[in-house]
Order: C-alpha cells, then sequence, then structure tokens
DNA sequence: GACGTTGCTTGATAATTATCAAGGATCCGA
DNA sequence: TCGGATCCTTGATAATTATCAAGCAACGTC
C-alpha cells in the first residue's frame, strides 16, 4: 500500500503525529482489503496478527461464550480495533465480523510494535487511544450495571439523535437484532422497550426514530457526561 | 517523599523501568498517606490531580448513576487507579473509597502527564499497563453480559481458589455486599446464589469457602481464560 | 405475481433477579 | 453482660428479562 492512498487514515489520531516516513514504513507493510457483508475477520483467541483500521462499511465486535453471543462494540469509519491485543501480542478477547461491505486496513502487528518501540510520538498517540478505549469500556460498562434495559434504550436514543445532529429524528445505525445485543437484551424486549417508551414520545418507524417529547424522554433517561458521552 | 522509601512502588510494572533520576522526580512530589477505612479519596466527574497508587490496604471502585451504586473493580497492592483519567486530563469516571485502612500514594497528574512526555520508557510502561486495564474491562464486561448470576459468582470461586493457591478453600478478599456488587446482583441473590451451589460442592462458612467438587463446579461454571484469567 | 427468506413484533409463559420485611448471628462498646 | 450496630440470610412477592411460538410485513428472486 502507498500512504497516499488513504489520507483519512494518515490523519487518524493514532497516525497524525507520526513522521512521514515512520507512517509510510507502517503503510508499506499493510493491506488494504473489502470484505462483503456478514464476514469473520477475527476470532477471540486468536493471536493478534493485525491491527485493523475500518475504512468503510461497519464492523461488529462480539463476544461468545457457552453458546451465547453479546455484542460488544460497533466500528465505524475511521477506527481502530483490537490495539490492546496487538500492543500486548496476547490473544484477542473479542472476536469481529463485517456487518455491511467493509473497507479495511490490516496492519502486521509486529510492524507496530516495532514502530512505537522506535517512535515516541506514536508511543504518546497510543496512549491516548488506549486510554479511550479504556474510558468507553467502562462507561459501557456502567451503563449495563447501572441501568435497566429501558433506561439503557431511551439514552442510546437520546445519543443517537445528538449525534446525527439535534434534529429530533434518528436512524439507527445498524438492525435492531444488533441494537438490542449491544443494548443487553433480546430482540423482542427491545421491542417491547420501544413500545415502554412511546408515552415519551419516541415514534418509531422502521429503523427512522423521531423523538417528539425530549423533555420526558430526558427525565426518564437522565444522560450523564460520566456514560454517555462518547467523545469526553 | 523519597524514593528510597518504597522498594514496591519502584518495583511495579509502570515504574520499574525508568531511570533513578525520574522516578525521584517523580516521588519528590508525591505524598504518602494513610487513610481510615470507608473514606471517600475520589468522586466520579472531579478532574483528575493524582494517581494513586495503593500501597496497603484495598480501595473500592466504584460508579453512581440515578441513586444506583455498582461497585467496578478492587485494587490492592500494589496496584494503580484512574491512569486513564491522569493521562487524558479528563474528569474520573469512577469514584473511589477505601475499603480497610489503607496507604496510597499520591502522585500529582501533571508530573505523571511531564514525565511521560519526557521519558519514552515510561511511555511503554503506561501502554502496557493500560492495555492491561483495557483488557480486564473488557472480561468484567464479557462477564456480566454473556453470564447469569450464578454463573458469575461459581466463576468467581473459582478464581478465588486458583489465585489463593488451589488448596480447595478460599478466603473471600472482601465481604458479601461487595462481592455481590462487583459481581453485578444483590446481597440477597448472592445468599441465594451460594445456596444454590451447594449441590456443586460449594461450602459456605463465613468468608471461608471450601470448594469440596471441583469438577462440578468448573462443569457448571465452564471458566474461560479470555473471560476469567487476570493476568494473561 | 407467487414464494421463500429475513427481520421484526406480539402474546403467553417461564426464568431470573430485585425488593421488602423480618429474623438471626456476630461483634463491639458502654 | 447488655444493648445496639452491622452483616448476612430467609421468605414472600414483585418486577424485569428471557424463551418459545406464531404471525406479519418487507424484500428480492424467480
Amino acid at each position: 500500500m502507498r500512504s497516499s492512498d488513504l489520507p483519512e487514515v494518515r490523519d487518524l489520531q493514532l497516525f497524525r503525529s507520526m513522521s512521514e516516513e515512520r507512517f509510510a514504513e507502517l503503510m508499506q507493510a499493510a493491506y488494504l482489503q473489502t470484505f462483503p457483508a456478514q464476514l469473520d475477520l477475527i476470532a477471540e483467541g486468536d493471536s493478534a496478527d493485525f491491527l485493523y483500521v475500518v475504512v468503510e462499511g461497519c464492523v461488529e465486535l462480539y463476544a461468545s461464550w457457552n453458546d451465547r453471543q453479546a455484542t460488544m462494540g460497533m466500528v465505524h469509519p475511521i477506527g481502530t480495533f483490537i490495539l490492546a491485543a496487538v500492543i500486548k501480542d496476547a490473544p484477542y478477547l473479542m472476536s469481529a465480523r463485517t456487518v455491511d461491505k467493509s473497507k479495511v486496513l490490516l496492519i502486521p502487528a509486529e510492524d507496530v510494535r516495532q514502530v512505537f518501540e522506535a517512535d515516541s510520538d506514536f508511543a504518546r498517540a497510543i496512549i491516548s487511544e488506549l486510554a479511550d478505549c479504556y474510558r468507553g469500556m467502562v462507561k459501557e460498562h456502567k451503563d449495563l450495571k447501572l441501568r435497566s434495559a429501558v433506561e439503557r434504550l431511551a439514552n442510546r436514543l437520546v445519543s443517537f439523535e445528538k449525534e446525527q445532529g439535534g434534529t429530533g429524528e434518528l436512524v439507527l445505525p445498524y438492525d435492531k437484532r444488533k441494537l438490542a445485543s449491544m443494548l443487553g437484551m433480546t430482540p423482542e424486549n427491545l421491542s417491547r422497550a420501544l413500545n415502554t417508551l412511546r408515552p415519551y414520545g419516541v415514534d418509531v418507524d422502521g429503523n427512522v426514530i423521531r423523538l417528539t417529547d425530549m423533555p420526558a424522554l430526558t427525565t426518564l433517561a437522565k444522560p450523564s457526561a460520566l456514560i454517555d458521552d462518547r467523545t469526553t
């Protein structure tokens, strides 16, 4: 791959501060591949051979145990995943599969480790990225541990609406089955939870949702920057 | 504080690789303080003024929302907490309070940030520590999302027994109320869950628990390195 | 346009987990 | 040694969440 191919990747917080030549070094060994939807990219337990960057499409991170599965996160462009496993040279803790047809950059783990040993700017960027990932996971955990299913849904809807411009309308970024798993509930329960929220001005039309009574919804949801803010 | 005061702290993975003078620099500005039990050290939302190192005793990390509380983790000697907030200079996402009388080292956040900018060995150590914290949180999240209360308890007991030497006996490292909150259930439910596990050789005597039928218990618990292993 | 497929919803029911209330045990200070 | 805590347990009940079984609607293929 040529480093000029992907200005968006160059612009990632993770790579922005590194020197042009280091970046070129990393990209030289990287592959840019397009995968169809619903394709497994990695399985938990695998050794960390690549750092992944989602360039186009959408990737689901999920975990399995005893025939059960749970969505752990969704990665949208431009986002990376399984950085921690790459850094530690440890087995992945999560599996990943494409949701839609997706373009993904694969950077050999060995190169990432080598460059971060040599380039302290890159090391600092990794620190920042890891800290963000950690704090994101803490927030997810708080969400699940402190809130009921309806409360989690209400807050997610409020978040989506805000992220999408605060127009009072939002489009679910993936199907309801995945949203349910992301929120830690069954699809049936998500359906019922949406009904529960109807009196709070939540109007569902397929994957378009209108929030017509924001005061009521936020009174129920009680969003908190320390749980729901994806940027802080 | 003199850096010679705390060889255990010097020996922390986080500080081991840094130069003697950098370490001295960090420690010069640090306070070593002893706190009584049940004392609040930090509250979520506070700005990250210090990095904390538990030298003696035990500290509980917890989170609150809407009059609910959940234990997020327990920090034993020698362990650090809220590194990510310090690095990002962002508000703490968790509160912390002593469980027992505890000796805690407080390192001004500004110094930590300054030293990690200057010392790339320290930066690498921070990366490693953050990656561990992240992976630990992922495991906690998987545990909660994929398992029932009884399954979480069974696995925790198996983990404790292993950590304490594999003698078939374990001592709960903190009271049942906190264990329950750590496992994401009520104290009442923990009590019942322990009864549920009696047929699987779980004999409770106060905070001492004997596991007399390991095969049966592990068949139920199905421990997984990708969830229960605190070291990988 | 018929037909299967898929995703979503609904209803009935069951399992899990929480809440409320009370009782027992233990520990500690007066 | 006698309260008075605190912690844990138990029982009864309620709320939450999951499971199972249909059914419906949208969509693409043929």
